[in-house]
DNA sequence: CGGACGGTTGACGAACTTCAAGTGGAGTGG
DNA sequence: CCACTCCACTTGAAGTTCGTCAACCGTCCG
C-alpha cells in the first residue's frame, strides 16, 4: 500500500529537458541556481499512486518525464480523470497542504519536487516563477473548461475523437511536429482510463474505438498503437473547428 | 446586435462590495490607489453579451454585481457553459487578446474594468495583484474539474442536486450565513441555462427538479423560489460527502 | 497448463433525449 | 375586465444512446 519510492540523481536544470516549459521556464541562471538547491527527484513505477486525495502534500513539482492522472472518485467507486499531466505540468497547489485528488503514475514515472515551504518562499522573491505558474494554471483552466463541453455535450463518438486528437496534438509537439495528415502515436491509456477521462464505460470505449476503425478514421497496430491517415477527419469526428481552434 | 453599454461612475474602491474578495484583495491603500486612476465601470442589461466568443478583448475586470455565464458552442448549435461568474469574480486573462468563450449578463450586470496594457503593466509592479489572481485562477481550477466529476459521472438527479448545493452556498456566503439546516434562495437561472450548465436537456431539469419536490428535498414558491428544508440532505442527494469537502 | 489481465462483442434494459401538446403567469390591447 | 399572446416551464409518449451483464479472445507469466 505504501510506495516505496527512488531517489533518482538530479540532472543540472541546463540539460534538463523540461527546461523551457516548466514552472522555471522563465528563470533567468541565478534563479536557476537557486532553484537547484531546493529540487530533488523521485521517481515513481507505473501504477504508483503519487498523491492520496486528501493526504498532506509536502511538496509540489514538475513531471519530468512519464504521465500521471488527476482522478476524483465518489464513494461508490464513480470516478472521473480530471487531468492528464505530461511532462512539464505542475502538480500540487502552493498555499495549500492537501490535494483534493489521487494522482497516480500510469507509466513509469520520474518528477522534479520541491519542498513547498522553500518553494512558496522562493515564489515570493522570483516574479518569474509565480509569473510563469499563473500562465501555467491559465492554460489548465482553459483546457479543464474545453474538457467540460466534450464531457456535457459531445457523443461517445465523439469524446473518443475528442481524446486521440489530444493524445496526437501532444505526441507531435513532444516530437516537435506539425499536427497534420498522417500521424502515428501509442495511447498511453488502458480502455478502462479512457473510459474514466471521457465519461463513459470501458465497453462503450471500446465498441466506438472499433467503429473508428471500422470507418476508415483510425487504424490500430496491436490494442495501443494508433494511425490516424487523416487528422482533419478526426477532428470532424471530434465536432471541432478544424482550424484547430487557435487561442489568439 | 451590438450592444450598447451604460457607463456608471466608480464608486471609491474602499467602499466597493467586493474589495475583500476580488483580484485587488490583497492590495494595500497606495495600490488601490494606483488601480483606482485606470478603472471604469460598465453596465450591462440581463441577456446583454458581454464578450463574443473569439473576439478581441482590450479589458479585464470583475464582476462587481450581478451574475454573468460563460458559454462555448459547438458549430451544430450545441452549448455547454464552462463557468458562473459572480461578484467578485475575474473575467479575461492578461497575455491573451481574445475570450475563448461567449461571457453573458443572465441578470443586471456591472463590473469594475481595466483597459487590459495599463493592468498588465500595474501586474508586473505589484505582486499582490499577480498573487491574488494566481490564487483565484487555483480556485475556478478546482471548481472547474468538481465540475468535470458532475458532468462526467453524476446522474441528472444528482446533477440537479449539485447545481442547487453550489447556489444555496454561494447565497449562503454572500449572505455571511453557514450552509446548514434551511436555507432559501432564488434560481437565478433559467430551466434551460440550468442544463447548459448540466450537460441535460431543459425537459430533463424539469423533470427532476419536480421529482425532487414531490420526494420533499426542495419545494418551490413559484418557479424560480426555492426553499431546502434540509440541507444535508441535498447533499446526499447531490452524492457528496455530507462534510462539504473542505479542502484543507 | 491455468490464471490474470486487458480487451472485444452481444443481448438487453435503463436513462436520457426528442417531439409534441399543454399549463400558468405576466404583459398588452380592446 | 376580459381576451390574447408570449414565454418559461411542465408533462407525456416514443425513440436513441449508452450502461449493464455476461461470454469470450489473446497474451503474458508463473
Amino acid at each position: 500500500m505504501l510506495n516505496e519510492k527512488t531517489m533518482s540523481h538530479s540532472v543540472e536544470c541546463g540539460d534538463c529537458p523540461i527546461r523551457h516549459r516548466a514552472v522555471c521556464a522563465r528563470c533567468e541562471t541565478d534563479e536557476l541556481e537557486r532553484l537547484e538547491e531546493i529540487k530533488y527527484y523521485r521517481s515513481f513505477e507505473a501504477g504508483q499512486t503519487v498523491i492520496w486525495s486528501g493526504d498532506r502534500m509536502d511538496f509540489v513539482g514538475s513531471v519530468v518525464s512519464g504521465i500521471a492522472t488527476l482522478t476524483q472518485t465518489m464513494e461508490d467507486g464513480r470516478t472521473q480523470m480530471v487531468g492528464l499531466l505530461l511532462p512539464s505540468d505542475f502538480v500540487g497547489r502552493p498555499g495549500r497542504n492537501g490535494s483534493p485528488y489521487d494522482v497516480v503514475a500510469t507509466t513509469d514515472l520520474v518528477m522534479c519536487c520541491f519542498r513547498k515551504k522553500p518553494f512558496e518562499a522562493m515564489m515570493e522573491r522570483t516574479p518569474h516563477i509565480a509569473h510563469r505558474l499563473l500562465e501555467m494554471t491559465l492554460d489548465e483552466l482553459d483546457a479543464a473548461r474545453e474538457w467540460m463541453l466534450v464531457l456535457g455535450r459531445k457523443t461517445a463518438r465523439e469524446k473518443i475523437a475528442s481524446l486521440l486528437t489530444i493524445l496526437a496534438r501532444r505526441d507531435a509537439t513532444l516530437n516537435l511536429r506539425a499536427p497534420e495528415g498522417a500521424m502515428v502515436f501509442d495511447l498511453p491509456l488502458t480502455r478502462e482510463a479512457m473510459a474514466d477521462y471521457l465519461g463513459l464505460t470501458l465497453e462503450t470505449v471500446s465498441r466506438q474505438i472499433s467503429a473508428l476503425k471500422r470507418d476508415g478514421v483510425i487504424s490500430l497496430q496491436g490494442k495501443r498503437h494508433v494511425t490516424v491517415p487523416d487528422f482533419v477527419r478526426l477532428l470532424e469526428e471530434a465536432g471541432d473547428d478544424s482550424d484547430g481552434g487557435l487561442l489568439a
